[in-house]
DNA sequence: TCAGTATGTCATTGT
DNA sequence: TAACAATGACATACT
């Protein structure tokens, strides 16, 4: 009842001029002047102004117009400069519609799951990669070419046949044939830290098969478990060095297979030596590791030493020689390694038809295939994880810039808040100083507040009664 | 000798 | 169910 006969009082009466309790209304009275008061268009403008601040338009005034305490929204004076806040109806504006930022999110997350095949993903085509590749002498090319003839007769009629493996069958058993007695000591690189060996060991590494230590057939019909054979191979390895020039010639050509265009779907050698990589990536990050990447992986034949990855031949340039290969050299699997690993399934089911294989040899070229993916598996899965790094780190400072520039923005909006809120406190002063009850006496502006409907109305609301 | 990195390999999971 | 890609974990080599 109070308030409702405070607000009948204190109701802007229809004389013009007149707030409150009939008091004239000052000519510089600004406001909207729903009762057709003089307008000065400085006040005026001023006014509007004023009443363009959000925080003086949340009226809410019942439909009859009777006055409720909370529909209310104080007029009072804000505190001037400092010590202000950003309003809360500020924070809740969409920033983004002014935020002029456009640096970020520019750029999606890659989708390295998209396909399965990532190789193109990483921009390199299997021709840029093979560019990487070592260059087929032009001695060399001949023989190749010859051998290709050779082998697409043998494997009728293959798809693509690898002219730079298709050397392989019979000079690998002129290779193999030469070889020395040797004596069988155990693997020093001995490889895959785990090496489980998805081959069933025939025999076990301490009880060499056949009983004769320190020597060990590579007749084909052996059964070798992965450590044998790698004993094999190092004895080979050993000896390889005591070969004929004319040997060396011919099983360089299978050797060589590994640097051929056709090799494998890696990226090539450039014979950089890994962990000079190693140290240039540690330097350059993970960018540089990610290059790097393209020229360094598919040298080494793994962690294992370098004198083992590098088969010397004399009067010829280094050629990796993986463990794998080695290890089909030695039970004399007569196709390269390339085809065993990169043939689709069906060719090569087909190319097994075409040879008789022992289960030990049959072993080791579905283990070699196995490795040879997932070897090219773990350089895509490694370079796609270096890649979601630089991603991260170029969105990680893309938001960093754009916090910054929120930052700023924000420092700008308190700013202009602060200066509309003094000059919010200069207009409410002023409007006060011009406001007179009915006996032409001053209101106090510390009993009385300016409230403002949404019809567009000002009231004069005593302070007691005010929200 | 130790730390950090690169690489191959295995086991596992999902397709 | 086989084949394979992806990936974590591990071992090894190397600087």
């Amino acid at each position: 009842m109070l308030l409702r006969l405070t607000l009948r009082a204190c109701e802007v009466l229809p004389t013009p001029g007149r707030v409150c309790g009939g008091a004239p209304m000052p000519p510089s009275f600004p406001g909207p002047r729903p009762h057709g008061a003089p307008q000065d268009a400085e006040i005026d403008v001023a006014w509007q102004e004023l009443m363009a601040i959000s925080e003086l338009q949340h009226f809410e005034v019942p439909a009859d117009g009777s006055y409720v305490a909370p529909q209310y929204q104080t007029m009072e004076p804000m505190n001037p400069m400092g010590g202000y806040e950003m309003a809360q109806s500020h924070t809740a504006c969409d920033l983004s519609s002014t935020v002029t930022y456009n640096g970020c999110y520019s750029e999606e997350v890659p989708k390295y799951r998209q396909s399965s095949r990532v190789e193109p993903m990483f921009g390199h085509s299997e021709y840029q990669l093979n560019q990487r590749m070592h260059p087929i002498s032009s001695q060399a090319l001949p023989s190749l070419i010859r051998e290709q003839i050779n082998m697409s007769g043998n494997s009728q009629g293959h798809r693509t046949a690898n002219a730079c493996f298709s050397q392989g069958i019979s000079q690998h058993m002129i290779w193999t044939n030469h070889r020395p007695d040797v004596h069988l000591t155990d693997d020093p690189e001995s490889d895959s830290g785990l090496s489980l060996g998805s081959t069933p060991p025939l025999a076990s590494p301490d009880n060499p098969v056949g009983g004769v230590p320190g020597y060990q057939s590579v007749d084909i019909g052996m059964a070798y478990s992965d450590s044998e054979v790698d004993n094999i191979v190092e004895q080979t390895r050993r000896a390889h060095v005591n070969y004929s020039m004319e040997y060396q010639s011919q099983s360089q050509s299978y050797l060589h297979s590994v640097s051929e265009p056709n090799f494998s779907p890696q990226p090539s050698a450039s014979l950089t030596q890994p962990n000079e990589l190693t140290a240039q990536s540690m330097k350059q990050g993970p960018a540089a590791i990610l290059n790097n990447l393209f020229i360094d992986s598919g040298v080494s034949s793994r962690g294992s030493s370098l004198h083992d990855i590098y088969t010397k031949t004399p009067g010829s340039s280094s050629s990796p020689v993986s463990r794998d290969q080695r290890r089909a050299m030695a039970l004399k699997i007569p196709f390269p390694i390339d085809k065993i690993i990169n043939l689709p399934v069906d060719d090569f089911n087909e190319l097994l038809t075409h040879y008789t294989l022992t289960d030990s040899q049959l072993a080791l070229v579905r283990d070699i295939r196995r490795r040879g993916k997932n070897k090219v598996a773990a350089q895509n899965c490694r370079r796609r994880k270096l890649e979601s790094i630089i991603h991260l780190e170029r969105e990680l400072n893309q938001l960093q810039a754009q916090r910054e520039h929120l930052a700023k923005e924000k420092m700008e909006f308190q700013h202009n808040l602060g200066f509309i809120k003094h000059r919010l406190t200069d207009l409410y002063t002023e409007v006060f100083s011009h406001l007179r009850d009915e006996d032409g006496q001053p209101y106090s502006i510390d009993e009385y507040s300016l409230q403002q409907t949404p019809d567009g109305k000002i009231y004069l609301v005593p302070h007691r009664y005010a929200k």
